[in-house]
RNA sequence: GGCGUGGUAGCUCAGCUGGUCAGAGCGCAUGAUUCAUAAUCAUGAGGUCGGCGGUUCAAGCCCGCCCCACGCUACCA
C-alpha cells in the first residue's frame, strides 16, 4: 500500500468555459476517487489549475479589445468557482501566470538543460513583424490557404479545409498584428528529443517495467490509453519545439533567447508540479514528498485528447529531469456526448457547467442530482451520451426510490417504534452484515481499479439490499401481533447501520447529500479516515450506531422530478429540453448566409473559365476514402478529374451526371492521378452534397458566365 | 487507406490472464405488500454475445478475413 498519493487533473484552458463532458472526463472521477482516499484516511493531494499561457488567449484578448490578463482572470475565477460549486475538492487550484509557476518551469527547463543531450536548437526561417518588433507565432498570420484558397486561413491551420500548414506555405501572408506583410527572419528554437526517450517508453507502457523494476500493473491501464500510446510510438516519436516567439508566457531562461517563450504545451503539465509546490507553502508541506519519494503514487486524471501528452510527452520530461516519479496509472475517460450530439458550443449544443448551476438553482439538490447522472454514465471506455430522461430516471428511481426512500423508511421506522433511539439488540452485527459487508468491499475494489459507474451501482446495490431486508423481516407486520417482538428491534438496529454506512459510502459520489444523512441520523460530520475506521468496526461486528444513539426526524433526501403534486423540477428539466428542441428547429431553415468572402473583380471572375460537362465514368480512387476518379466529357474533349466526394455519391450512378467544371485550373496529381479540373458541388448544413450543373441535355463544354 | 477503440437482451451497458460468462440497471408482464417520496419486494419473459472461417477437450473472451460506429491520420484542385 502507498504512503502518500498525488493525484491530478488536467490544467482547464482559461479561454472558456467548461460543460458537462469536462466534468464528467477528469474532475467528477478524480473527486471521487480523492475523497474515497481521504476517507480511508489516506494521505493525498489533489492538484489542478488553470492552464493560462499559449497564443490562443492573446489573440482571443486581441479580437475583444480587452488583455490576455483580463481574459485568464475572468475565466481562472469561473471555472475555479464552479468547481468549488459542484463539490470538486482539490487541494489547490492554482494558475500557471502565478510567479511561482514561471520559477518552476524556468528550473525544470534549465535542469534539463545544462543536463544535456536531452535538448537541439535549430534555426529556423519564421515571419517577423518589424512594426511590432517580433517574431510573429503561427497563428499570428493569416493568408491564403495554398489547397482550398480560403483568405483568412491561419500559419498553423486553414480552418476552412482543415489542412495542416506552415506559415511559409500561406500566400499573401499578413501580421494580425500591423496587418502587414511579415518578413522572413531567422530565429532559434529549443527542441526536446522526444525519441531519444522511446525504448524506455515502450517498455514502461507495455510491460510496466522502469529501469529494470516493476513499476505498475500494465494490465491496470485502461485498453484505449495503452492502445493508443502504442499506436503513437509505432509511428516514431519527434522532437518536439518547447519555445516560441511570442510576447505572452514563461520567458525562456537563457540569455541567447530574448523575446521567446516556453511552448505552453510545456509548461502547463509543470503546472501540476508548482500547484503542488503552492500547497506546500500554504499549509507548511514538504512538496518534494509528493512528486520525488518512491512511496508516492502518482495518478493523473485527464480526458482522452491528453493521452499521449500524459502518458509519453510528461512522463519522458520527467524521466529526463530525473528527480520525479511518473504516473502510476493515468484512467483517461473517453468523450460525453450530449442527447445524441457532441458538445457544441457554437451550435447552442450542450450546457456548461456554471449555465447549468444557474439554470438549476432552485433545484435542490442540484450538485448530487448531476453529479450522479455524470457518474451512471461516465465515459470510462467509450464515448457515452448525457440525455435528460435518463438524468430523470437515475434521479427519481435510484436516488430518491432507491437510496432515498430506504433511509427515510429507516428513520421513520425508527421513530415510530423506538421514539427516535437506535433500540436494544443483541442481534450479531458480524453475520447480520455479511453480505453488506462483503458488497462494501467490492465497492473499495471497484473504486481502487477506477470503476466507478460500477461502484456507484454497488452503491444502490447496499442499499437495496437494505430495501429487500426491510421487505422479508416486515417489522410493520410483526408489530401489529406483538409490538416487543424483539424481531422488530433487531431488524431495525441492523437497518440502522447500514444506513450509517451508506452515509459515509455515498459521500465520494454525492456529498452534498452525506452530510444530510449525518443528520438524520445524528452522526457527527465526516472526517478523514472514518471510513476506514467504519470498516474495521464492521469487521469486528461492532456498531457504527450504538444502541441508544438518538435518531433525528425524518426529512425527505430527494424531491422526485416526476412528482404529481409538484412539477417544479419537471419544469426546469423541461425547460433544457425545450432548448434543444428550439436548437434543432432552428437549424431547419439553413438560415446561415455564406460566408462571405473578400469582394472580388470582375476580372477576377472573368479569368475562370467554367464549362458545362457531363460525366461518363467514375471510379474510386484506390486508397483514398473521399477520391473519386472522374471521366468527364467537355464537347469534345475528355478530362480526368479527381474530386473528393466518394463519401457523397455511389460511382455507379454518376455516368450521365451533368456537372459544371473549372476548366482553366491548373493541373494537380492526386494519390498519383493527375486531376485536369474541378467539379462544382453545393454543400447544405448537414454536409450533403449536391452537383451544380445545367439541365441534361443541355450540352457539353458550353461557356458558363 | 493506415492506426486505435468499440459492435453482448427493446434501451443503456458489465463481462479480468479462454472452461457456473450468457449478466446488471431501466422498460415490460404477473403476483405480494403498505413503514415509506403512487415508494418497496418476488417471479418471468429465452439475446445464435456484428458476420464467416480457424485454433482448442473447451471461445463474446485467442487467430484470420469481412461489415458497421466512433476517434486520430492521409487524400476532398
Amino acid at each position: 500500500m502507498s504512503k502518500r498519493y498525488l493525484i491530478t487533473s488536467a490544467l482547464p484552458y482559461a479561454n472558456g468555459a467548461l460543460h458537462l463532458g469536462h466534468l464528467a472526463g477528469a474532475y467528477l472521477p478524480a473527486d471521487i476517487y480523492v475523497r474515497y482516499l481521504r476517507l480511508l484516511g489516506k494521505d493525498v493531494v489533489w492538484v489542478c489549475g488553470s492552464d493560462e499561457h499559449g497564443a490562443a488567449i492573446t489573440i482571443r484578448a486581441k479580437k475583444e479589445g480587452v488583455t490576455p490578463q483580463e481574459i485568464i482572470d475572468k475565466y481562472h475565477e469561473l471555472n475555479k468557482s464552479t468547481f468549488d460549486r459542484l463539490g470538486i475538492s482539490f487541494d489547490y487550484y492554482h494558475r500557471t501566470s502565478a510567479l511561482l509557476h514561471h520559477e518552476t518551469s524556468q528550473e525544470f527547463f534549465l535542469k534539463l538543460y545544462h543536463k544535456g543531450g536531452e535538448f537541439e536548437e535549430r534555426e529556423v526561417e519564421q515571419y517577423y513583424d518589424e512594426d511590432f518588433d517580433q517574431f510573429l507565432a503561427d497563428r499570428y498570420i493569416v493568408g491564403t490557404c495554398p489547397k482550398c484558397g480560403h483568405e483568412e486561413a491561419y500559419g498553423d491551420q486553414c480552418e476552412n479545409c482543415g489542412s495542416d500548414l506552415s506559415p511559409i506555405e500561406l500566400a499573401n501572408p499578413r501580421s494580425t498584428l500591423s496587418g502587414k506583410t511579415p518578413v522572413l527572419k531567422k530565429t532559434k528554437h529549443w527542441y526536446f528529443k522526444l525519441e531519444k526517450h522511446e525504448p524506455w517508453l515502450r517498455k514502461w507502457i507495455e510491460e510496466g517495467m522502469l529501469e529494470g523494476a516493476p513499476h505498475h500493473d500494465p494490465r491496470a491501464w485502461k485498453r484505449h490509453v495503452v492502445g493508443q500510446c502504442l499506436s503513437w510510438l509505432d509511428g516514431g516519436l519527434q522532437p518536439r519545439a518547447i519555445t516560441r516567439d511570442l510576447p505572452w508566457g514563461i520567458p525562456v531562461p537563457l540569455p541567447e533567447a530574448k523575446g521567446k517563450v516556453l511552448y505552453v504545451w510545456f509548461d502547463a503539465p509543470i503546472g501540476y508540479i508548482s500547484s503542488t509546490r503552492q500547497w506546500g507553502k500554504e499549509h507548511g508541506k514538504d512538496w518534494e514528498l509528493y512528486w520525488k519519494d518512491k512511496d508516492t503514487t502518482l495518478i493523473h486524471f485527464i480526458g482522452k485528447d491528453n493521452i499521449v501528452f500524459h502518458c509519453i510527452v510528461f512522463p519522458a520530461m520527467l524521466k529526463a529531469h530525473g528527480e520525479y516519479n511518473l504516473p502510476v496509472n493515468v484512467p483517461a475517460n473517453q468523450f460525453l456526448n450530449f442527447e445524441g450530439r457532441k458538445f457544441s458550443k457554437s451550435r447552442g449544443w450542450g450546457i456548461e457547467q456554471h449555465e447549468y448551476l444557474e439554470e438549476f438553482r432552485d433545484f435542490p439538490n442540484k450538485e448530487d442530482a448531476l453529479r450522479y447522472a455524470l457518474i451512471r454514465n461516465m465515459p470510462e471506455n467509450k464515448d457515452t451520451d448525457f440525455k435528460w430522461d435518463e438524468f430523470i430516471d437515475f434521479h427519481d428511481k435510484e436516488l430518491a426510490d432507491n437510496l432515498g426512500n430506504f433511509v427515510n423508511r429507516v428513520v421513520v421506522l425508527s421513530n415510530n417504534y423506538f421514539g427516535g433511539q437506535a433500540p436494544q439488540s443483541g442481534i450479531s452485527l458480524k453475520d447480520a452484515l455479511a453480505e453488506v459487508r462483503a458488497l462494501a468491499q467490492a465497492l473499495r475494489t471497484e473504486i481502487d481499479s477506477f470503476n466507478f459507474r460500477q461502484a456507484v451501482l454497488t452503491l444502490m446495490e447496499i442499499s437495496s439490499w437494505g430495501n429487500t431486508y426491510l421487505q422479508d423481516v416486515s417489522p410493520w407486520k410483526l408489530h401489529k401481533e406483538n409490538p416487543d417482538d424483539p424481531a422488530i428491534r433487531d431488524c431495525m438496529y441492523v437497518s440502522l447501520q447500514i444506513v450509517a454506512l451508506l452515509s459515509l459510502l455515498c459521500e465520494p459520489f454525492i456529498p452534498f447529500t452525506a452530510p444530510k444523512v449525518r443528520r438524520l441520523l445524528g452522526l457527527p460530520p465526516i472526517e478523514r479516515g472514518v471510513l476506514q475506521e467504519a470498516f474495521d468496526k464492521l469487521e469486528a461486528g461492532e456498531p457504527l450506531l450504538p444502541v441508544g444513539h438518538p435518531i433525528g426526524k425524518a426529512e425527505l433526501l430527494f424531491a422526485k422530478i416526476v412528482d404529481r403534486k409538484d412539477d417544479s423540477r419537471l419544469q426546469i428539466v423541461n425547460r433544457q429540453r425545450e432548448k434543444l428542441q428550439q436548437v434543432m428547429a432552428a437549424e431547419q431553415p439553413a438560415a446561415a448566409a455564406a460566408p462571405a468572402k473578400a469582394e472580388i473583380q470582375y476580372d477576377d471572375f472573368a479569368r475562370l473559365d467554367l464549362r458545362t460537362g457531363v460525366i461518363i465514368a467514375a471510379e474510386k480512387v484506390p486508397k483514398a476514402d473521399k477520391l473519386l476518379k472522374l471521366t468527364v466529357g467537355l464537347g469534345p474533349e475528355q478530362r480526368t478529374i479527381v474530386s473528393g466526394i466518394a463519401q457523397h455519391f455511389d460511382p455507379e450512378t454518376l455516368p450521365g451526371q451533368p456537372v459544371v467544371v473549372v476548366a482553366n485550373l491548373a493541373p494537380r496529381k492526386l494519390r498519383g492521378i493527375e486531376s485536369q479540373g474541378m467539379i462544382l458541388t453545393a454543400e447544405n448544413e448537414k454536409g450533403e452534397l449536391q452537383f451544380v450543373s445545367a439541365p441534361k441535355g443541355w450540352g457539353n463544354g458550353l461557356e458558363v458566365k
